[in-house]
Formats: C-alpha cells, sequence, structure tokens
DNA sequence: CAATAGTGTCAAATATTCGTCATATGCCCC
DNA sequence: GGGGCATATGACGAATATTTGACACTATTG
C-alpha cells in the first residue's frame, strides 16, 4: 500500500523538490500552501503523514499542528515540522506541540525520506511488514487475523500458519510433504493426506461468501504436485 | 511510571551532561560505554528508550541497533543514535538502521529531552501520563483510574498493568511469555498459565455492566497464540 | 495486628482443533 | 468408456487449549 502524505508548504520551489524526491519514492502527495485548508485537507484525504512548515499563509505551521492534535479525527496523525527557524527553542516548542520530527532548512531531501520512514515505520507498521495481501485476501500476522474483502474469516493455528506460507510465497507449488516440513514443522509425524484435509478447511473458510455461497477459490489444485495460490491471470481478476 | 533510558555513550563528559539533564526530568537513567554490554542491558534492564552513540567500545552504535532491532526482545525499543558524525550519509544510515531519531553533536540537551519525549509520546503513551482510550474503555494512567462507558471499573494492580499494556498495542497479539515479560517482568518465575487467570479477571472487572450483565469481551482470545485487544469491525461497531 | 484485597496454582469443565479414515468425485490415458 | 489414481469431503474420537471456580498464601492498609 502506497503511503499518502501531506505536504503543506509555500515556497514553490521547495514544493517541488519534495514533491518529486517523495513520489520518486513512491508516496502519494498532496499539496496546500494554506493553513486552513490544511486542516481539511487532512480530514479529507485522510494522510499517512504530514509534512508541515512553519510560515504559510492564514494559519502559522504550529498554530495547525495544534489543531490537528486536538481533533480526533488527526490527533493520531504524524507530523513532520520542516522550516528555516532553526531556533532551538522553536524545534522544542515544535516537538512538545505535538510534531514527530522536526528539520530545518535547508534540509536533505534523502534525509527528509529516510525521517519519515522512520515514523512511518512505527506508526503505521501496516505499511511497512507483516501485513499480507493477495487477490482480496489480507493477512495481518502481528493481530493474527484474516480478512478477504474486508470480512474477517475465522481460522484455526493451522490453517492459519498455512495460508501464511502460501501468501509468503505467491503461486509458488508446494508438495505435500514440503508443506508438512513448512507448516507443521521438519519432524512431526503426520499422514500427507492430512495436508488435504487441511486445505478443505481452508478453502472453506476463505471461499465463504456473506451470504452463504462461495466466492471464486484462491487455491490451485496440482495434481499429482500439491498446491499453490492461484495467480492465474482470472484468479486475480477476481 | 518513570520511564528509564539506556544510555549508550563514552565520552565522560558527555555521559554526566546527559545523565543531569535526563534525571533533571524525571527519567531513571542506566549506562554503559560497552557496546556488547549495552546489548544484554537492553534486555535485562529493559529501558523505555535507548539512547545510542555511535563510537563506543567493542561494537560500533550501528550494529548495537541493528543487534537490537533483530532480537524480536528488543525489536520494538525506540533508539535515538546521537553522534560526532554529522555527515548525511551517516544520518541516513542511521535512521534506515531503525532508528527513530538522529541527532548530531553539539546539541542542545533540551533538543534531546524534547525529542525523546517526542519519541515516547507515541511509543509509550502511558509514559507521558495521558489518557488511553478503545473502544469505550479509558485509562487515565496518573490517576490509575478505568471506566467503561464512563463507569468507573475496579481492577487490581496486575489487571491494571496489563489492560496498560494491551491499550499501549492495540490489536497485537502477546504470548503469554511475551505478556509475563511485558507485564509481571523479565526475571519473575510464574505459570504461564496464570496469565489465564489475570486475563479472566480482567475480563470479569471489565465487561461488567451496570444491571450486573455481560458488555461485549474486548479481548481477543487467539487459540495456541495469545491474546490481543479486539480491533475486529464486529468489535469496533459494539 | 486484624481485616481486606490481591496473587499464583491447581484441577475440573468446556471448547476447539487435529489427524485419520472411508467414501465420493474427478481426471487422464488407453 | 473404463480402469487406475489423485483429490475432495464429511464424520468422529483423540488430543490440545482455554475457561473457570476454589483455595491457600502474601501484601497492604488502617
Amino acid at each position: 500500500m502506497r503511503a499518502k502524505i501531506l505536504l503543506v508548504e509555500d515556497d514553490a520551489s521547495l514544493i517541488e523538490l519534495v514533491t518529486y524526491n517523495l513520489e520518486k519514492e513512491g508516496f502519494d502527495v498532496v499539496r496546500t500552501g494554506d493553513g486552513e485548508e490544511a486542516l481539511t485537507l487532512a480530514e479529507e484525504e485522510k494522510p499517512d503523514l504530514v509534512i508541515l512548515d512553519w510560515m504559510i499563509a492564514n494559519l502559522s505551521g504550529i498554530e495547525v499542528c495544534r489543531r490537528l492534535r486536538r481533533s480526533p479525527a488527526t490527533a493520531n496523525l504524524p507530523i513532520v515540522m520542516l522550516t528555516a527557524r532553526g531556533d532551538e527553542a522553536d524545534r522544542i516548542r515544535g516537538l512538545e506541540t505535538g510534531a514527530d520530527d522536526y528539520m530545518t532548512k535547508p534540509f536533505s531531501p534523502r534525509e527528509l525520506i529516510a525521517r519519515i520512514r522512520a515514523v512511518l515505520r512505527r506508526l503505521r507498521p501496516a505499511l511497512q511488514g507483516g501485513q499480507l495481501e493477495f487477490a482480496g485476501i489480507a493477512m495481518d500476522t502481528t493481530a493474527h487475523r484474516v480478512t478477504r474483502d474486508g470480512r474477517t474469516v475465522q481460522l484455526g493455528p493451522t490453517e492459519f500458519r498455512l495460508l501464511r506460507h502460501f501468501l509468503e510465497h505467491p503461486g509458488r507449488v508446494f508438495s505435500r510433504e514440503q508443506l508438512l516440513d513448512a507448516v507443521w514443522g521438519r519432524d512431526v509425524y503426520v499422514e500427507q493426506r492430512t495436508v488435504d484435509v487441511h486445505i478443505r478447511r481452508l478453502r472453506k473458510a476463505v471461499n465463504a461468501g456473506p451470504a452463504g455461497e462461495e466466492l471464486p477459490d484462491f487455491i490451485r489444485t496440482v495434481r499429482s504436485a500439491g498446491y499453490s495460490l492461484d495467480t492465474s491471470p482470472e484468479a486475480q481478476a477476481a
């Protein structure tokens, strides 16, 4: 998932420089140079992070920061302040008002990116790792939660590990033996056919539609070879 | 609760300066100038944050950072790198290796404190003596008060810490072992099943409705994995 | 120092998940 | 079209994991 960044800045050349670098790094950028508008955009666009200049029109950056923190909808939005005021007192004031990081101009775009990533790494683990996704099936490994098209799917521990293994190796075909090694453990003695049963349980749970009916199967049976996530174009489209 | 800070630094005058300022601000400080020892202390002392100098004995700061991130026990420990190397490339390397913030010498102690607070505000909201809230359950960590839908909930000390831990990491699943480490302390020998009992007591206290009846459970049991705050959409709606 | 609240263990009661089997169904090749 | 396999499916007792109530013991409080 791409992270969306709200850039609040009124210096045209800086906007260009920062936008260019952010987009190059795979972020979506929304821009404004106006403090009031920044507050509106923060609510409406639901950005993952705000870069906030101190000197902007209508409302100072620090005031925007304060208001963002006060509104429940944006109280947790990560904020990186970015400004020409290099004064120690200002930096401290910015941080105490609720900014997560503070950089003074002139700054290195690469360092800005690195700091943004550091903040996001903390705040949106989902944007980093722990999150696996495939054709509408999403797994959060830290929360131990699986959803299909947004609806929670109930899985037993073994089915959970099995699905994780498939999601970690999309498309690849695994023999029953390989699956037993990877999912059950190398030294467990279990019938190979047991895998079939768990594949069945996994299919049943994940393919169950909202109205009790069947969604397209996401596991491909490869006769005489094993199973894999179905990465064929038809399955993807579904 | 006072936050404990591990200061990894070998310049005596800096140690003194930083320690003085941290203690004045109400932090507990643990110190070492040795990289290997830093790793041991990070595990044993369970600090809330590490201040890490780049140039230290035995292992470089960056290597310590890398290893802290790699070990599951310390992977989430906040790290502020602090060093004379002001090189942009070094700063970026530090941030990319997993540091949460990066300051270069010479630095202002007040700014260091402000940055530490900014990081802790994110990572350990409870240390700031704030308000934690989730789905109608509110905890005032300074007043040691918990309410559900406005009604006060009576909790024992252990249940309180347990709930706080969940509120600080919403949605994340913790094994019994992790909970014992985090809530009871690393060196306490207690049966893992004891966790179940406290989960039960916590549930009983918090889920008790006004008319003596049951509110929806806010803790999710993840079979064979542990427990978590229930952040599923269904639970949120309730 | 008595009263009360809080803790950690245990064991019985439940609840869920697992592995296997027998049978049904499908697929491929002759 | 008919073997001969391979996979799918439903059922079930066994194995695991969690919930719960009771109890003895330890802090804490006044």
